[in-house]
DNA sequence: TTTATTATTGCAACACAGTCGCAATAATAT
DNA sequence: ATATTATTGCGACTGTGTTGCAATAATAAA
């Protein structure tokens, strides 16, 4: 089970450096240098989700975003940061404010997924 | 426009009323007592939240998850509150607690999407 | 360096959610 | 009873994401 350090996975991580917001698979795809599967994306972006080095938003467009994960170590990880997604640009963005779960009594939190459409401040 | 009262509608209206969680389009037509196809199920609820009369949620497993609107008018929603899916029974309920967004200045919100997973309290 | 091991890849096939065009049906108005 | 047209069912389609399998290539062992 362990890792290789292959051109594809080389570069979409360096594709997810080089870009400070979420990106989906078929942003990605269009940034690589270099062309990989579609198929093949998806697996890496699964093994770097299961490593712990990026995180995954689900926006209301139905699709996965997916960001480096900026102060994670491999098994404390904080991801209940608020995402925007604008509905001109496209981008998808880490928000710095916390969402602050209150669940009703008995309820246990495993993930959160918190997304808030519309205009960013570039495209206003 | 106008919009006419048929079986289709009434019958997944009336599921809707019945049910305190939000449902899948699948959920929706296990439960309806008549047989109306999958392509109207999705035309009627899309219809439905042109009317604001229901509400809909994005799960992190891509599914919309469609509830009824509580204290909603025509024109004045407010559907900013959390979401919660359980990961055993698959329930998607709408929580009391309201997101407040705070977005970063020049930011516009037009929709909001927050859904918590974990286990509920009648599964745990 | 050569060989063996096996993680990773590409490709095709698949599953599934949701949408759409179109002709048939049925709810409402006349 | 007739006309109008919103709604339906069906099939076809789109797009996202996954999976089986044989081929490839990264690493370890010889
Ligand atoms: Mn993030
Ligand atoms: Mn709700
Ligand atoms: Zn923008
Ligand atoms: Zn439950």
């Amino acid at each position: 089970m362990e890792r290789r350090k292959t051109q594809s996975t080389e570069e979409i991580l360096s594709t997810l450096k080089d870009t400070d917001f979420a990106l989906s698979h078929k942003m990605i795809q269009q940034r690589l240098s270099i062309e990989v599967d579609r198929a093949t994306i998806y697996r890496v972006l699964n093994r770097f989700l299961e490593d712990g080095i990026v995180h995954r938003v689900i926006s209301e467009n139905g699709k996965q975003y997916f960001a480096l994960c900026e102060d994670c170590e491999r098994n404390d990880h904080h991801h209940n940061h608020f995402h925007f997604r604008c509905n001109k640009c496209g981008k998808v963005e880490c928000l710095a404010r916390e969402v602050d779960i209150q669940l009703p009594a008995g309820y246990t939190a495993e993930n959160i997924n918190s997304l808030v459409t519309g205009i960013c401040a570039s495209c206003r």
